[in-house]
RNA sequence: UGCCUCGUGGUGUAACGGUAGCACUAGAGACUCUGAAUCUCUCUGUCUAGGUUCGAAUCCUAGCGAGGCAGCCA
């Protein structure tokens, strides 16, 4: 689980290397800077990976920076979740490069203020009182504001009175002086100040005006030192701005530079805060940590483990193409990990008994088993072996198709580490369903006996009906039924009402003493986590992602 | 509509003027006391048209297509 991925390549590192080559800054240093309005999500996961996975390679630090600038959106419980799920991401990989404990853009209100009047007494900045459907329609038309021109000592003067709280919501703003006929509609004199009487989750009521992202975005990566400000495709247009910030206040170098990629997008999923704050509200999933979601609480719970979500990062690379990942190969990294790490357990999930007619009845045998295939030192245990069983519903077929390797009327089957078995009699009750299976075991059979030599095609998962513990098992689906929710229409009407299966498991006794940090695979099933909500009286099971199954796959088509 | 960016198999990516490669997916087979894993093999690709060059996925031009921006959100 521990598996570390390679040194990563991509058009950003390159940028990177030849500034450190250049010798261009003392120390790479980059920057997380969430909104604290929603929960974290697997595309932050791409972007934190991304900015600590720079830090880490090129011996720098990564800022986690709160962009806290408008009050109205933001709150602390965010601030927690985040840091959360930033530290369950990168703790053990890139911890040592975080740039010490979080920052808030918020803390820097004050510098934020000076260069603004810095700004306004070099006569790049002026209040202006239009409305903002009025400044719309101006920078739409490329329409000059007829406060434009203020003087110097006027600006200062209404500047100082929106902070002082003389004004009401949205009757005046500070605004840039660039140029209204740019061809870029951000350099059309963007707004830096709007007027919100709001409380703030950290400045309570010290502040009535707030800076917007572009301002406070600039100047808190400069003040920072910043020197890589990385972010997604939507801010491309905003990079002018971002230099002319730089370039109006003359600051000198270094200075940071910002660069954009695309963000992920995942088959069978939606990704943005917005839709998924939706399903949260609407209560079409369990809250923001509901393991069907992608957010990064909702990922964790239901088992992926950060390693897996950084050798994700790494497999789908970083570019300017807008692509959509195939939701299969985040599933395909899960198992790829797991199957090296996981400790496998007899667990039977829809279970279906059996009796077996020539077994002594009384009789236990204790049979062994092993933990790990793919991994020796994992050792063997002990499982129970009785006369009445139980064997997964699914694994026999009173009239089976062709193929079928499992268990059907007057066939045979091997049990793992235990004998092969014969199925001599149906019980059913009387609305016709299987209820019972009457079976015969060939003693010579035994796993691992002299006589254990002889073949049958299929083997099956079972546990001891005297020995199995009963276990809650949470069995997750994708949430939505097409693989672009928000390609059309409205994506809710394409959630999968059958996402979510609980069922009552038979499990191996072994199983009681399982921990949460680990994964198991439940033989020929899929690989397993315990729920936070587990207790040791009665487990909780999520199924993180199933095994790949091509039998499943051939009987669909 | 304007501006910006991006087009490599079904999907995600690599090739930095010199043999189009890797991974996922899909299909076929081998092996199998997990229909898993593992191991073979196979299908499928440089958006189009010009140009530069001994040589172009790569450089240039035009076209086509896709995405983003046009909040006093970030």
């Amino acid at each position: 689980m521990t598996a570390e991925t390679p040194t990563p390549s991509d058009f950003i590192r390159d940028i990177v290397a030849e500034d450190v080559r250049a010798g261009k800054y003392e120390q790479i240093r980059t920057r997380f800077p969430p909104e604290p309005n929603g929960y974290l999500h697997i595309g932050h996961a791409k972007s934190i990976c991304l900015n600590f996975g720079i830090a880490r390679e090129f011996g720098g630090i990564c800022n986690i920076r709160m962009d806290d600038t408008n009050p109205t959106k933001e709150e602390a419980e965010y601030v927690e979740s985040i840091m959360t799920d930033v530290r369950w991401l990168i703790d053990g990989w890139a911890d040592k490069h975080v740039g010490g404990a979080p920052f808030y853009a918020s803390d820097y209100f004050e510098r934020f203020h000076e260069c603004a009047l810095d700004l306004v007494r070099a006569g790049k900045a002026y209040v202006d009182d239009m409305t903002p459907e009025e400044t719309d329609a101006y920078r739409r038309q490329g329409k000059v504001s007829a406060y434009r021109d203020r003087s110097v000592e006027e600006n200062l003067d209404l500047f100082a009175r929106m902070k002082g709280g003389e004004f009401s919501d949205g009757a005046r703003t500070l605004r840039a002086k660039i140029d209204m006929n740019a061809a870029n509609v951000w350099m059309r004199d963007p707004v830096l100040y709007r007027i919100r009487h709001a409380l703030h989750h950290r400045t309570g009521d010290k502040w009535c005006i707030y800076p917007m992202y572009d301002w406070a975005h600039t100047l808190s990566d400069y003040i920072e030192g910043i020197t890589h400000s990385i972010c997604t495709l939507e801010f491309e247009v905003h990079r002018p701005l971002y230099d002319w910030i730089l370039d109006a206040l003359e600051l000198p170098e270094p200075r940071p530079h910002q660069y954009e990629f695309a963000r992920l997008n995942l088959t069978y999923s939606v990704i943005s805060k917005r839709k998924l704050i939706q399903l949260v509200n609407e209560k079409l999933v369990n809250g923001w940590d509901d393991p069907r979601m992608v957010t990064i609480s909702g990922l964790r719970r239901r088992g992926v483990t950060p390693s897996a979500l950084r050798t994700f990062a790494y497999n789908i690379g970083i570019t300017k193409y807008p692509s959509m990942t195939d939701m299969a190969l985040l599933e395909h990294t899960m198992r790829d990990e797991f199957n090296r790490a996981a400790t496998r357990r007899l667990v039977v999930l829809r279970p279906i008994k059996v009796v077996l007619t020539n077994y002594p009845e009384g009789r236990t045998e204790e049979l062994e088993a092993i933990n790990n295939p793919e991994n020796p030192n994992s050792g063997t245990r002990k499982i129970p072996f009785g006369r009445e069983l139980y064997i997964e519903r699914d694994d026999f077929m009173e009239t089976p198709p062709p193929k079928f390797f499992r268990l059907r009327p007057g066939g045979e089957v091997r049990l793992k580490y235990a004998y092969i078995i014969k199925c001599d009699e149906v019980v059913k009750d009387v609305a016709g369903n299987v209820i019972e299976l009457r079976c015969t075991v060939d003693l010579d059979s035994k796993s691992g006996g002299p006589t254990a030599g002889r073949k049958v095609k299929g083997t099956i998962h079972w546990v001891s009906a005297a020995h199995a513990i009963d276990a809650e098992v949470r069995l997750y689906d994708r949430l939505f039924t097409v693989p672009e929710p928000d390609a059309a229409g409205d994506f809710k009407s394409f959630i999968n009402s059958n996402s979510l299966e609980v069922v009552t498991a038979k499990s191996e006794p072994a199983l009681a003493d399982a921990c949460p940090e680990k994964r198991y695979q439940f033989e020929r099933l899929g690989y397993f986590a315990l729920d936070p909500d587990s207790r040791p009286e009665k487990q909780i099971w999520n199924r993180t992602v199933t095994l790949r199954d091509t039998w499943a796959k051939a009987q669909k088509t």
